[in-house]
DNA sequence: TTCTATGCAAAATCTTTGCAATTAG
DNA sequence: CTAATTGCAAAGATTTTGCATAGAA
């Protein structure tokens, strides 16, 4: 019930500090002050490649020689934080919802779930978007958002 | 919080009586009895063209003429026909997990979801199957489903 | 009769809230 | 100094489980 890979190579290191440099200007922006638990949350969140749950984050950040953050703050925070679009809940249909950074100039992604370990791994489609985009024009919905989970058995386990 | 139309059409009918069938056949091939909360459910699933809530469903049985059944035995019939794959679970991103029947030959759809005021609807675009189909040949993983959720402001809400 | 199905109440799990103490600006 | 931040513990909400009773084959 983990996530994958959890470190982000040298060539996203741009974009995650970017990401964190963005989301420090809006909190500032509306009013807030700079607490410890709200910078480790994002500094562990701007290294994520993939979504995590609430409970991964804490252990996360407890087990990290960083600062431990009370559960309470973690949901805390993370709430915060999708209010401003910088993180979005991810269902994938496992028992826990999980939360990662968006990044606005990055094309976005999707995910892979294997429903026998649990891994959450993320994939991304130009075509797909595309049709997605052609959908929302002829649907009675003011779409803002899309999210689509594909289920299944990861390579390790249909071996 | 609730979903939108609730009743088939006449043209509808029919497989929603095959589904019925369909169930109570795998129940009985699996060494269950017909239990009446559990024929009381799978009516109310037969008759609805979206996904409902647990809650949803124990106050439908509870409001309807037939047989109230208890909220324990809701969450234990559903478990049972998702594992026989005559329900399927749809996460819509409230609170709640929904559930709707799974008809195997007919096309299935996917959930429009609007934020303001919960509705849930279904829609179906064979462009996005496609994209899905071609996609899921090329993913570590063995595909065995896939869901779509797509969030925004229904009409009403909209204007 | 025997094994499944069900209801009720208690438990478990994840998430949110209240409040007091701490910390940033 | 003032207002936001945080941790802790308690409360909420949804879902699951244990156990005794009722019901189907």
């Amino acid at each position: 019930m983990s996530s994958a890979a959890t470190t982000t190579t040298a060539a996203e290191a741009n974009t995650a500090a970017e990401w964190v440099r963005r989301a420090e200007l809006a909190l500032t922006a509306t009013g807030r002050k700079r607490g410890g638990a709200r910078r480790a949350l994002l500094e562990l969140l701007a290294e994520q490649e993939c979504a995590l749950t609430a409970l991964e984050i804490e252990d996360a950040l407890r087990a990290r020689s960083s600062r431990p953050v009370s559960r309470a703050s973690v949901y805390r925070i993370l709430d915060e934080l999708e209010a401003l679009a910088l993180v979005q809940r991810v269902e994938t249909g496992q028992a826990m919802v999980r939360y990662e950074r968006v990044c606005e100039h990055e094309s976005h992604h999707h995910h892979l779930v294997c429903d026998e370990c649990g891994i959450v791994m993320p994939f991304s489609d130009a075509e797909l978007e595309r049709a997605i985009e052609m959908l929302s024009a002829r649907v009675p919905l003011a779409v803002s958002e899309h999210e689509i989970v594909l289920h299944g058995a990861c390579r390790d386990c249909a071996a």
